[in-house]
DNA sequence: CTCGCGTACGCGAAT
């Protein structure tokens, strides 16, 4: 039984007397279905009337097996037994995040705001724990030692250390987890999991397990515990592990009873819960033993009593309430004491520069009004980012199978055709596909399951092979591939949220002044020429240099962009100066780089997962594996590093800084994105286009959606450049893009660039085409109407129009078609397989001789795809040769500049 | 991931 809804109104929490004496009670008021059902009120008994401290309306409650009582004819409800309270049950709370509650409020927000440090026990702990996941799988100690330490090759090198110390100090750690594993306690029966992820829907919570022996948590320390009970803050962490395995103990056992056939008592989820816990200390092996060591066994054991696991519970549900309204913990809220802090000297720091309330008390003087200003805007528009990507988790188990088949986030109905176990422990799994596509990509991390992520049978596993015919994973333990699913990842929001920190928080304020407004771009006079056939080019290379501040690039469609920005890298690294080179994409990235390589230089080194650098650029991709010194001193050495600005936030790129970082495709990215490369040097270049599509956010939050290099470039246009010679479109395709986005600034290079047409591909003939596709640009009405997201005949006249260009000669490979939704994406695509079809979002950064747009609307133009007019300027400027729009000549007539661009293409 | 202090602890209930 469980009753959910939005509270109204919480009650002052008041004593009463009961015939077991005085209790406490808090009475709450509850809307169910989501705010729209009859109110209803629940009384909160004895612990769970702190609830009433952070409890407002407008929070969602789930109130689970409460105890029901007739009362004066009405039906009430109170929480007692083993019931439980969830505060805001969508908000998935992550397993660390509860641990580090319990230990400082503050802390947990102090881990948000710069949780990207390199630190030695980090990577120790890191390399340990891999190496305790091998333990498990069966392997020999020696082996897994030496590969999990080469595996961190570069973390080890850029913290100046040595391998063989690491595997020494490593060694002591597995062996006293080896030691542990071959006590006789532990038989060929035991049955073992481990990395087990675990999502739980009833409790709005999420984690990993580092183990899970017979449906037991043991959660591994490197650290050193000679007491004889385990830490407090490990036994939270464990207990919520525990908490989420009764859920799914619960669950199995409910379907099983189903199957039975008899409706009889099942466990509640408290009840099904392990009763034990196990803490793996490894460093007490290590510990010399003397009088006092105390107890130096490494693994303790301690029981979980349903009150451990509410307190879980009500800790979880303080952090979801303070994060529904995005506060700032102070330390007050639970009985931190500061002095023995560790973080009290970041705490101190932190709540002084943002004059922030902290039970530590301030240090330092408080950065300006408008940084903070800035600050706290951002900070709360990335947490909705967050948000966001909660409600990924939350489709995980809301979407219907079906309804998932339609997302292009999953992979579902597969056909499982074999496992293997590899060498190391691992397994691959081999499933058949249905054909259906989605965002999952080779290499990609998944979550890999036997058809339910959340309550079957689910891992975390890597995308090794992605064909038609076969789909290949490789996990930790075997299940039966079924469904995949992205996993919903919050790195990038923590990324955000670090380079946010790093941006404000750490720069000292000179740094900051032009960023605020409070000084103008400096600039050194430049007299050299770095290109000598185009103006603006030349231009644009000549302020990047000078710069002493930023420069700003701005890049219309086919101006040259990525070689004007190489030949600008060129002249940098001529200086002397170390440069990053960054962009928001991986594919932004190697088109730089393969700019830099076409111009002879090569001297670069590029920092990237494998899976993201494109084939012919892997040759550059600094390996992170292997002898520390060479891999720490490849990164440290490189006159220029190569990497998205996601990977910019993370720790290696952390560790570097550079004289000038130079960052493409700036008009997509977010604010605290471009911080992320931009703290890592003296100087920076933007290069973008803000009248192409600007950054995409999950949340509508629109702080995110203006990018720094829009605000800099309004409010300095000095110190930006636009290349205003396009070599891509004819002068008849480029004409409304101009007069529309440029101020009729944008003009062809050259005559040839503006007089091309259709019949100068070979073998094409203008005369085999329809009279009305002759023109540059041409508008098709078909009369189709929309029906959802597609546009059936739109679709049909959209095959007819590129059937024609390929029966007049022109190749396939030169067509392609965007339209503004993936429903009619997906329509087109049925009817021409051989050509490009995509979005218009995902056709920004490439070109084709032939474009043909399919807008869909009929009646009016509804829904926000059609408001944001960049959308346009990215259409229209793909095509070179020729531009076929093809739409409702009625619907986009009602928008202005729509009804422009009819006007024109007719 | 480390270091430090404190933290939970049965059942049932009033108007």
């Amino acid at each position: 039984m469980q009753l959910r809804g939005v509270v109204v109104d919480v009650e002052a929490p008041k004593t009463v007397n009961t015939q077991y004496g005085e209790s406490e009670l808090c009475e709450v008021t509850v809307r169910p279905d989501r705010g729209a059902g009859e109110p209803t009120t629940v009384t909160l008994w004895g612990k769970w009337t702190e609830t009433a401290d952070y409890l407002d309306p407008g929070m969602e409650l789930a109130v689970y097996d409460p105890d029901e009582r007739e009362y004066q004819g009405e039906t009430q409800y109170s929480v007692g037994g083993d019931s439980t309270v969830v505060v805001e049950p969508d908000f998935l709370v992550d397993v660390t995040d509860v641990r580090a509650w319990v230990q400082c409020p503050r802390m947990y927000y102090l881990r948000k705001l710069d949780g990207a440090e390199l630190a030695y026990p980090l990577v120790k702990g890191t390399v340990v724990h891999e190496v305790f996941g091998d333990l498990l799988r069966g392997r020999d100690v020696e082996t897994a030692i030496d590969e999990q330490v080469e595996q961190a090759g570069l973390d080890i090198g850029l913290l100046g250390r040595t391998a063989d110390e690491v595997a020494g100090d490593v060694r002591d750690h597995a062996k006293a987890i080896e030691g542990w594993l071959n006590q006789g306690t532990l038989t060929e029966s035991d049955q073992w999991r481990s990395e087990m992820t675990l999502i739980s829907e009833r409790y709005g919570m999420k984690g990993r397990a580092d183990a899970v022996r017979r449906g037991m948590p043991v959660e591994l320390k490197t650290g050193k515990n000679t007491k004889r009970e385990p830490r407090f803050q490990d036994k939270i962490q464990a207990t919520a592990y525990a908490l989420m395995l009764g859920e799914r103990e619960a669950n199995s056992l409910s379907a099983g009873a189903v199957m039975a056939g008899d409706g009889g008592a099942t466990q509640t989820p408290i009840d099904a819960a392990p009763d034990t816990g196990t803490l793996l200390y490894t460093k007490n092996a290590a510990v010399e033993r003397t009088e006092e060591s105390g107890d130096l066994s490494p693994a303790k054991e301690f029981s979980i009593g349903s009150g451990l696991l509410k307190y879980v519970v009500r800790t979880r549900n303080a952090i979801a309430a303070m994060e529904h309204d995005t506060g700032v913990p102070t330390g007050y809220e639970a009985n931190a004491k500061c002095e023995y802090c560790f973080e009290q000297d970041t705490c101190m720091a932190v709540s002084g520069r943002l004059d922030q309330e902290s039970k530590a008390g301030q240090v330092g003087v408080a950065i300006p009004d408008e940084e903070r200003e800035y600050f706290e805007r951002f900070y709360r528009a990335i947490e909705a980012e967050r948000r966001a990507v909660h409600r990924e988790y939350a489709k995980l188990w809301e979407q219907t199978p079906e309804e998932r088949a339609d997302d292009d986030r999953a992979l579902v109905n597969l056909e499982p055709i074999g496992r293997t176990e590899l060498d190391d422990g691992q397994w691959e799994l081999r499933a058949e596909g249905t054909g259906a596509v989605s965002k999952i990509r080779e290499g990609d991390y998944v979550m890999a399951s036997d058809g339910d992520p959340v309550t079957g049978d689910a891992e975390l596993g890597r995308v090794r092979r992605l064909s038609e015919g076969e789909i290949v994973v490789t996990t930790d333990e075997p299940l039966d591939l079924r469904r995949l699913d992205v996993y919903p990842s919050e790195i990038t929001t923590d990324r955000l949220q670090n380079a946010l920190h790093d941006a404000l928080l750490t720069q000292p304020p000179e740094r900051k002044d032009v960023l605020f407004g409070r000084r103008e771009p400096a600039f050194t006079e430049v007299s050299e020429t770095f290109i000598d056939n185009n103006e603006s080019q030349n231009e644009a290379c000549r302020l990047a240099v000078g710069a002493e501040d930023f420069a700003l690039v701005h890049g219309p469609p086919g101006t040259g962009k990525t070689y004007t920005l190489a030949r600008m890298v060129r002249a940098l690294v001529a200086r002397g100066d170390r440069v990053l080179l960054s962009a928001f994409t991986n594919r932004a990235v190697d088109n730089a780089i393969e700019a830099l390589e076409d111009q002879g230089y090569t001297d670069i080194v590029r920092v990237g997962t494998e899976s993201g650098v494109r084939e012919d650029m892997q040759k550059y991709r600094l390996e992170q594996s292997g002898d520390p010194d060479a891999c720490a001193g490849t990164l440290g050495t490189a006159q220029v590093v190569a990497a998205t600005t996601a990977t910019c936030g993370g720790t290696a790129m952390q560790s570097q800084s550079f004289d000038v970082a130079v960052v493409d495709e700036a008009g997509q990215l977010t604010e605290p994105g471009t911080l992320a490369a931009t703290t890592l040097s003296d100087r920076f270049v933007l290069v973008g286009d803000h009248q192409q599509l600007p950054p995409v956010v999950q949340s509508d939050d629109e702080t995110l959606t203006r990018s720094l290099f829009e605000r800099l470039i309004d409010a300095h246009p000095d110190a930006g450049v636009m290349l205003d010679r396009q070599y891509r479109m004819a002068q008849r395709i480029q004409a409304f893009a101009s007069r529309e986005f440029y101020d009729g600034q944008l003009r062809p290079a050259t005559g040839a660039v503006a007089a091309q047409r259709i019949d100068d591909l070979g073998g094409v003939s203008m005369g085999e085409l329809p009279e009305h596709l002759r023109d540059g640009v041409s508008f098709v009405d078909p009369d189709g109407s929309q029906t959802g997201n597609t546009n059936p005949a739109e679709a049909d006249a959209v095959a007819e129009v590129v059937g024609a260009y390929r029966e007049a000669g022109v190749p396939a490979d030169d067509i392609g078609v965007i339209a503004p939704f993936r429903a009619q994406v997906a329509e087109l695509n049925r009817r021409l397989p051989d050509v490009a079809v995509d979005t218009v979002d995902r056709f920004q950064g490439s070109s084709k001789e032939v474009i043909v747009v399919s807008f869909v609307a009929t009646g009016a133009l509804e829904g926000p795809i059609f408001e944001d007019y960049r959308r346009i300027n990215v259409a229209l400027t793909r095509a070179k040769k020729a531009l076929v729009l093809v739409g409702d000549a009625d619907a986009l007539g009602t928008d202005p500049v729509y009804g422009r661009m009819v006007e024109w293409a007719r």
